[in-house]
DNA sequence: GCATACGATATGCAGGTGCTTATTATCTGC
DNA sequence: GCAGATAATAAGCACCTGCATATCGTATGC
């Protein structure tokens, strides 16, 4: 893929442009349904399988694991996950999110894919699948580069 | 695209660990060669033509007018850029690359998107193909959101 | 010509981030 | 049972960022 000048842009030059249009879209969205950007994410990593412990949840998120305590702290508050000790090993604890913690990240979800899909909109159908098909590749592939 | 549940990931979901991998592996090429993340940004935003003002500057790479003229002062300083005032209106500053700018920038980019093929490698030539197409689109329609 | 607007610049504040260190409770190897 | 490792947590530091404000030189409308 060439620029108009024949030069092929950097990725990130791309998707960094990208990245911030998607993240002040959500915004609003977030703020709707009470929910911090980390808050949403970490709904997001937990939903499917829980996690042994939380820095690995951190670590599967890409955040510090002494930043997202707080935001385990809020998500706990408001009933979103639980956290008892593991009572094989009462160091750690087994985070796990909660009913209400899925239908509200569902909410959101679907929420900020309807405003996602404005813009895949934009791309023919072919195009579409592949960038989500590719994206889901490299964000598995940079993820093990971490 | 469907994520192994069934259900799609977000665009940003997926695009922060992308990005997040892409700049920590730009780092030190930048370092190698002198030039901060914004300063490349900068020069890469010059090339091809220049600009106006600073302000439209900063706005076309989305950074901060304030946060940019350190940026540009040391740029100019190692002689990548010259921004002599506008003879037409003397309070504006006409910003342009060097000759030795743009050397360096392509320098620095070269290498970069030699890291980037790499990951690239991992996708199969026509999702790689549509990839590059749709993230071209999405950040030029991105960009007119702001 | 004067009031007003504008471009570049400096500065300060609030918030967010990664990183580091320390503390406490708990586990595990020996 | 004790020494050393590990999980969660708290707290501090350095840096970066967006945002707001102030200054100064310059342009422009009237």
């Amino acid at each position: 893929m060439r620029d108009v000048d024949g030069r092929r842009r950097d990725l990130a030059a791309m998707i960094a442009p990208l990245q911030r249009a998607l993240v002040a879209a959500e915004q609003p969205v977030l703020r709707a349904h009470s929910l911090s950007m980390w808050g949403y994410v970490v709904l997001d990593a937990l939903d499917g399988q829980p996690v042994r412990t939380q820095a690995a949840l951190a670590e599967a998120i890409g955040a510090d694991k002494s930043r997202i305590i707080g935001v385990l702290d809020d998500l706990e508050a408001e009933g979103l996950l639980e956290r008892p000790r593991d009572p094989a090993d009462r160091r750690a604890r087994l985070v796990s999110i909660t009913a209400q913690g899925r239908r509200r990240r569902a909410a959101v979800q679907a929420e900020i894919q309807r405003g996602e899909d404005r813009l895949l909109a934009r791309l023919a159908p072919a195009d579409r699948e592949a960038l989500l098909r590719a994206l889901a590749v490299l964000a598995d592939e940079s993820q093990k580069l971490d």
